[in-house]
DNA sequence: TTCTATATTTTGTGATATCATTTTTAGGAA
DNA sequence: TTCCTAAAAATGATATCACAAAATATAGAA
């Protein structure tokens, strides 16, 4: 079985809407796996609730394709394939290549700091090796950034792509001894400062590629050893 | 009120799926509006449901911004603003680039002729002013090239991007008194025979912003005579 | 031991009931 | 008429129940 992190629950919240906040923390950690059993009435008795919020909770998940209801009963965590990998990691890399482009304009300098302040705290969960809390930081510095345009509908899709990509990283994680964590998060600043819309995408693209891009097909490489990346290199 | 157009019904799919594709429908062609009132139990009891089914089929919707489940007991199609129109067909044009650069590896001759049929029905719903038929079409007509890739993860995205803009598609139709239609698919059609990839992608832009992009500011625009839409013409 | 058929349990779905809020409606007061 | 206030109605959220279908366990045969 497993354990779902526990989260803050403000007095606001349905209960459906703390199941569905629960489920996604846990999936975009990385502590649900496409090997953990998951049920409608198993998850509601270990939290205590009744059947109906948390069918709703994975309904949404599902439309976010966090997990899949399978028609015979079965909910499961995608499994993470070579091709599907490509897919979403190129997925991410154009969405937050618009999303970047569509917020430079609304890039000031206070915004600028801020991204570096968060840039900062990561150095230190770095030394620490909070991958969880890197993790989130990591989400956070680019989200800032892509909702300064006060106007963008990107988002959600984007924190969609974050967690189809969630359990994968974890497993990423278990499978290497050591793990180099490279960021472009310098480069990325430099493209703001300078408001330099070419060398921002071109950070924001080196930054997926060398946070999660390299690794996540060597790690797949390494499984289905005959097998090579369905479309070469990633870096373009 | 409004009449959902009815939609036949498998005998496989669950009430909850149902009610979800009637309301898909109804949006994707403009039948609920922004000002229709939507209540849980108003559609259960139009529909002859129990009000838990429609409430997770809303929900569904409401994870594709297909509609807003507002925390006041109101549910609402959002309005859209001139704003917001720019960012979604940007969005739009991304995606849909993005969907064809990678599929085009995958294209076939037939997958051409497919295209193609599909493109001389069109024609025929022109001459008949089908508009719903149309809609219909052009949305497959474009998503037979996306799924040629097999492993494409990006198709639900493009789908919820279409389900936004349907009810402005209709208010677009009713606004305007001629509506002219130009579509750039035999362009498309000619890159794909030419595997071009960046006369495919030049393409598709052009299609989307004279389907809906063009069109759709100038509505705007009327609406709000003393505004200039933000962000200047969509063409680049 | 291994396979198969049957019984049992588990599961997802959808309807119904209840409760706390919110919205709407009425009825007066200014 | 317009504005405010209180009663009434409607609404969303959740729990519970019933049912059919699927998964699992069990028991007997090969």
């Amino acid at each position: 079985m497993f354990d779902l992190p526990e989260i803050p629950r403000h007095p606001s919240m349905t209960t459906q809407e703390y199941v569905y906040a629960r489920l996604r923390n846990a999936i975009m950690v990385g502590v649900v796996q496409p090997e953990s059993t998951l049920t409608i009435r198993g998850l509601a008795d270990y939290l205590d609730l009744s059947p109906t919020p948390v069918r709703e909770a994975l309904r949404r998940l599902s439309s976010e394709r966090a997990i899949e209801l399978l028609g015979n009963r079965r909910i499961s965590i995608p499994v993470m394939t070579a091709a599907r990998f490509d897919e979403i990691v190129r997925l991410r890399m154009t969405l937050e290549c618009h999303a970047a482009r569509r917020a430079l304009p609304f890039v000031s300098e206070v915004l600028i700091d801020q991204m570096r302040l968060i840039d900062d705290r990561m150095d230190d969960y770095v030394q620490s090796r909070d991958m969880n809390a890197l993790t989130i930081s990591n989400h956070e510095f680019h989200q800032v950034l892509y909702t300064a345009n006060p106007h963008q509908t990107v988002m959600p899709v984007i924190e969609s792509v974050w967690l189809q990509l969630g359990p994968f990283q974890r497993q990423m994680i278990r499978e290497l001894e050591q793990f180099y964590l490279i960021d472009r998060h310098k480069e990325i600043l430099a493209a703001l400062r300078q408001r330099d819309g070419a060398a921002l995408t071109e950070a924001i693209e080196a930054d997926i590629e060398d946070g999660i891009g390299r690794v996540g097909h060597e790690v797949l490489r390494a499984r289905q050893p005959g097998l090579q990346p369905l479309n070469g290199q990633l870096g373009m």
